[in-house]
RNA sequence: GGCGGCGUAGCCAAGUGGCUAAGGCAGUGGUCUGCAAAACCAUUAUUCGGCGGUUCGAGUCCGCCCGCCGCCUCCA
């Protein structure tokens, strides 16, 4: 089974061939930090956390690079907004970014290099794009002579001219051609600023991955990644830089995810329609909002909406629930028996890795692998729902196995981390501390409502859990007695 | 205007020409229960925005139309 990824250069699916054979070089575009980041960022980096982890699942060895841009317009306008140094500004960001990431579960990439730290690479790679003719100064600026490489625009899937009829290019005099564009800006006063052969001045905003990524992977690597607006100009532009300087192919693989929309419309900052991840994230276990980014396919758009983070706990305690109820199932029955569970089940059951494997080698098609893991856990309740009061330990076999598979291929997407038994506790004592009621008056109550039952009392036992239940606290009564649990939603 | 994408059940969503159109959430009926809850079973798209075409066969390919969205300026 080979991996396929769709390529937006070719706009097709094709297999995962990579230059060093077992060992993936992914470039990912991070963040400008100059703020909190919002769930748009938070997909980004789940997407290309589950891309990462599966590939390693696959045995891939895979070295992955995120930068920082912590130099750009941006920055140099919200340090001085808030009086401080961009350097301040950006390091405090990043600090909050890494935050944020952590409590996604987002494992760190290999390499995490900043613009700033790699002034020199920069200024390299300018001054050989200057002597092949394909930049040119201005001034204290510096830009990239567009005409002059002839692959421009094919992976956004303009030409120039198109691009030029374009209203909304606002036309540099200084610039050759409108659609060139800045490697190096000479620095206003008070700006941060490096020595350079064309004076003082800073980089632009593409050309620090062109530098970076050839530092760290080589002039050419497999896949390099990032959400869909980065198609052009900046990757269009990387592009140009990196084959007009290196005089061979850059990327193998570009890949693109969607953006999360709210009502339809794309989250920006400039639309100011964001919510940060810590805002998601105060509202939602990490696990729920993973399930729910992976619940559609990465590359189309993802509506978010409070409805669909609930149904996203409720599927991921779904999960959980059944993993948990298994777990405490011994581990052998008679040996005698014949197992209870269908053919079918059983088929779902065993094929299920397979199948998981299928739908992620497939362009990482999580929501059909999130599908084969559902469908598992449903044959799973069947079977447990089932099973007589001495199992066959054929079925108890099935049982763990199955149970076992669903949260190693789970892990894999970076979801079911938790002890099944100690996620549905979690996550009861988090709801729990914001109620009123203590797990001891449950128990007490309990008692009483028990006692009333024995003494076949139903209207005080009844009164008893419709009072636990407006405040929260749902009663389940089976063969090993009562329990509770915090009512969802 | 140029380029790209999307439209599948009440909602979300998979489906790389061919067995009964995955899965989740919500709903309804049933099993279980003193009644519930949870879980399970059954049920909810004779049809995939519309109209044509290619094909033995189309949700899937082609054309046109309708509706929605994104990029073309900083953006994940």
């Amino acid at each position: 089974m080979t991996i396929s990824i769709y390529n937006t250069l070719s706009g097709t699916k094709a297999p995962l061939e990579t230059i060093e054979q077992g060992h993936v070089k992914l470039y990912v575009c991070g963040i400008t930090a100059y703020d909190y980041c919002h769930i748009g960022h938070a997909r980004s980096a789940l997407v290309f956390d589950m891309i990462v982890r599966y590939l390693r699942h696959r045995d891939f060895k895979v070295t992955y690079i995120r930068n920082f841009t912590d130099i750009d317009d941006k920055i140099i306008k919200r340090a001085q907004e808030q009086n401080t140094t961009c350097d301040e500004l950006s390091s405090r960001f990043i600090r909050m970014f890494h935050e944020d990431m952590e409590n996604l579960g987002v494992l760190p990439p290999t390499l995490e290099p900043k613009a700033t730290e790699h002034v020199q690479e920069i200024i390299d790679m300018i001054q050989e794009l200057i002597a092949k003719d394909l930049a040119y100064q201005v001034g204290n600026d510096v830009y990239y002579k567009v005409t002059k490489f002839a692959g421009y625009g094919s992976l956004s899937g303009r030409n120039l001219e198109d691009m030029q009829a374009g209203a909304r290019i606002s036309v540099n005099e200084e610039k050759q051609h409108p659609m060139d564009f800045a490697l190096w800006k000479g620095s206003k006063p008070g700006e941060p600023t490096w020595e350079s052969p064309w004076g003082p001045g800073r980089p632009g905003w593409h050309i620090e991955c062109s530098a970076m990524s050839r530092k760290y992977h080589g002039k050419s690597f497999d896949i390099h990644g990032g959400g869909k607006d980065l198609i052009f100009p900046h990757h269009e532009n990387e592009l140009a830089q990196s084959e007009g300087a290196n005089g061979e192919g850059f990327v193998k693989y570009w890949v693109h995810h969607g953006f999360v929309n709210i009502k339809d419309e794309k989250m920006s900052k400039s639309l100011g329609n964001f919510l940060t991840i810590r805002e998601v994230l105060a509202d939602y276990p990490a696990e729920a909002l993973r399930l729910f980014i992976f619940s559609t396919h990465y590359r189309n758009p993802l509506d978010y909406s409070s409805t669909a983070l609930n149904d996203a706990v409720t599927g991921l305690n779904r999960i959980y629930s059944c993993l948990a109820e298994i777990g405490q199932l011994p581990t052998t029955g008679n040996d005698k028996a014949k197992g209870a569970a269908s053919k079918k089940d059983m088929q779902k059951i065993t094929s299920l890795a397979e199948r998981f494997h299928q739908a992620m080698d497939n362009d990482f098609n999580t929501a059909q692998a999130l599908g084969h893991i559902f469908e598992v856990v449903k044959a799973l309740n069947k079977i447990r729902q089932h099973l007589p009061a001495e199992p066959a330990t054929a079925d108890l076999t099935l049982l763990h196995q199955g149970a076992a598979t669903v949260q190693e291929l789970g892990q894999v997407l970076g979801l079911l981390n938790d002890d099944p038994a100690a996620h549905m506790e979690k996550e009861q004592d988090q709801i729990l501390s914001t109620m009123t009621i203590t797990p001891d008056e449950i128990q007490a109550l309990i008692d009483q409502r028990n006692q009333a039952r024995q003494d076949k009392n139903w209207a005080r036992a009844d009164e008893i859990r419709d009072q636990l239940l407006e405040q929260g606290i749902e009663l389940k009564d089976d063969a090993a007695g009562t329990s509770w649990q915090v009512k969802s939603n």
